[in-house]
RNA sequence: GCGCCCGUAGCUCAGUGGAUAGAGCGCUGCCCUCCGGAGGCAGAAGUCGCAGGUUCGAAUCCUGCCGGGCGCGCCA
């Protein structure tokens, strides 16, 4: 995106050429530069005459004063005033002719707006779910789904190429203990101890001719195919589209787990105790060293996975984005262990811990295991509340935090679901363009615009403009949950605008319909934007 | 015992160095001659777990402690 595309960050710009020109370039600090906690602050605020301070040798607030002054200068008659306030913030007071612009070049931006931004621009490879493929998708998984769905679509926005993977543990013991599982429901018998015991199990037995007496190498294919295909169809249905799904038992008939251990070998990392080989991840702060063969001459889970990682980066990404659950914190060590005796660059690889989803339901805790069958699917939970309260509830917290979700509140009052309050101004602003119809709103877009801002305008205009910003912070930062927070805060200021602002018949008030409309275009494209990226609809009706 | 995450309003949580800490739900009281009331306005509600430290400035960074969750296998 060109700067001319977003008009704050052309401001920001412009003050720092002013701080630049004041310090006589001495100081390279980033300073902030951001919209002030209340409306006598001004509209944007910047600390950066605190920061010069000290190395030009004068007091923070004489600097903000001819910062201000030099400010004002420069930007004529798009900044009202200036004010210097408390430790020395300098706050500008932006002018209806500065708005007015502003919102003429978001709306040139088009589609683009507050995208493309990402610097540099990566090659992104982001693995997540990659639930074991021994039963269907559960909540947990989908929580897993809508954020490492949505963290892709930011990323792809910010201007990232982003591919979604999907790695699937079709080798071990589990799979071994699903095979078991699915031949004994074909004989009509109870699964093992161990083994899982799902209803689903039995349907598999069904769906495969043969299962009774198949042999268990086969039945397990068999059965994670089978398996993986419901898991795709249930991510299709809930908006995820993997790229790929990569199949463990791949790294084990194509040499790459020997290739990978001599490789590690080569470095110096391996070593045999009592029968098994050992990785040396203590070199690299793990607490202690792990198997990567058994003493049985069976690989441990971690061999074929840093196998998959070496595969990974030889594919030339220029980043591995790794989504894992709160039980898998234990290996972050181990595996940026292994990545960096391979010669890894530190930080290419993200593990990115996914907390719990407690499941509640009617104030009771509902448990999830699959070997007792006792889960909630994801396609329940769609069945319940629709795709888009699913996505967007998964999606308001934080990754790193427990989730706490309620399924009779999200099932019996799904109305005081926040994904409903923002595609609701949606549907709102859809309803006043076509009120106002298709001809005027070319119109309007066209035009030159004389609008005296009312309060609440500016507001909105400022929540829009700030939306660049909010994309690249989320990008950065792998924080889907902020846009859900950003689109909820956007709809809040519009209700406002909405209220005191009439768009269609503006001119009956002394407005200017023109540019309300605008206004109206502007907040249905973000409003748009931000409930996509999260993966949730906008409709024009509801 | 060790490691990771969390501790902010009654509840669920935003807020990763700025000004008088916010939202939703719940609670109290208002608002439909009005472009969509699935809405709006106002109010009550907080020792930002505790104690130190760094800073002009700390919910935010550092240290210690307390509490909760999750892990600590030649399972994946």
């Amino acid at each position: 995106m060109s700067p001319t595309t977003d008009p704050v960050a052309e401001l920001r710009a412009a003050v720092a050429a002013a701080a630049a020109e004041l310090s006589d370039n001495g100081a390279s600090k980033t300073f902030s530069f951001d919209r002030p906690p209340k409306p006598e602050f001004g509209d944007y605020s910047t600390n950066a005459a605190m920061l010069l301070a000290p190395t030009m040798g004068e007091k923070p607030r004489d600097v903000a004063q001819r910062l201000g002054a030099l400010v004002e200068q420069n930007l004529a008659d798009e900044v009202e005033k200036v004010d210097v306030a408390g430790p020395g913030f300098l706050n500008l007071f932006m002018s209806d002719a500065w708005w007015r612009d502003a919102l003429a070049a978001a709306l040139a931006a088009g589609e683009s707006f507050g995208g493309g931004t990402a610097e540099p621009a990566e090659r992104i490879l982001v693995e997540f779910v990659s639930a074991n493929p021994t039963g269907p998708i559960t909540v947990a998984s989908a929580r897993h789904a809508a954020y490492g769905d949505a963290l892709s679509r930011i990323l792809e926005f910010a201007g990232h190429a982003v591919e979604r993977e999907y790695y699937v543990n079709d080798e071990g013991g589990q799979v071994q203990r699903f095979a078991q599982s699915i031949q004994a429901r074909a004989r009509g018998e109870e699964p093992p101890e161990d083994g899982y015991a799902g209803e689903y199990v039995g349907d598999l037995a069904q769906k495969i001719d043969g299962a009774a007496d198949m042999d268990l190498g086969e039945l397990a294919r068999r059965g994670v195919d089978l398996m993986i295909e419901d898991v795709r169809q249930t991510l299709e249905r809930f908006g995820v589209s993997m790229d790929r799904f990569f199949f463990e038992h791949t790294v084990h008939e194509n040499g790459e787990i020997e290739r990978t251990i001599e490789l590690l070998g080569e470095h110096g990392l391996i070593y045999e105790h009592e029968d098994a080989v050992w990785l040396r991840t203590t070199n690299f702060g793990d607490d202690k060293d792990r198997v990567l063969r058994r003493s049985t001459g069976e690989f441990t889970y971690l061999a074929p996975d840093i196998a998959y990682h070496v595969h990974k980066r030889e594919r030339g990404y220029d980043r591995l984005i790794d989504v894992w659950g709160a039980d898998h914190h234990g290996y972050q060590s181990r595996m940026l262990a292994a990545w960096e005796a391979l010669g890894g660059e530190p930080g290419r690889l993200e593990l990115l811990i996914m907390q719990l989803v407690n499941l509640v339901e009617r104030g009771q805790r509902v448990q999830m295991s699959k070997r007792k069958g006792e889960f909630v699917t994801l396609d329940d939970l769609i069945d319940d509340i629709g795709v888009d309260a699913a996505r967007f509830f998964l999606l308001q917290r934080s990754h790193d935090t427990t989730l706490d979700l309620d399924l009779s509140l999200a099932r019996e009052q799904s109305q005081d679901n926040p994904v409903y309050y923002v595609q609701y101004a949606h549907a709102r602003i859809a309803s006043i363009l076509r009120k106002a119809g298709e001809e005027r709103v070319r119109e309007a877009l066209e035009a030159d615009f004389s609008e005296e801002l009312h309060p609440s305008a500016r507001g909105l205009l400022k929540r829009l403009l700030g939306f660049p910003d909010e994309v690249t912070v989320a990008s950065a930062r792998r924080a889907p949950h902020r846009m859900t927070v950003y689109g909820h805060d956007t709809a809040q200021e519009f209700s406002a605008f909405y209220r005191d602002c009439r768009v269609v018949g503006a001119a009956e008030e002394g407005g200017d319909e023109n540019f309300r409309i605008a206004t109206c275009v502007m907040t249905q494209r973000v409003l748009a934007r931000s409930l996509e990226l999260l993966g949730v609809s906008a409709p024009e009706h509801m």
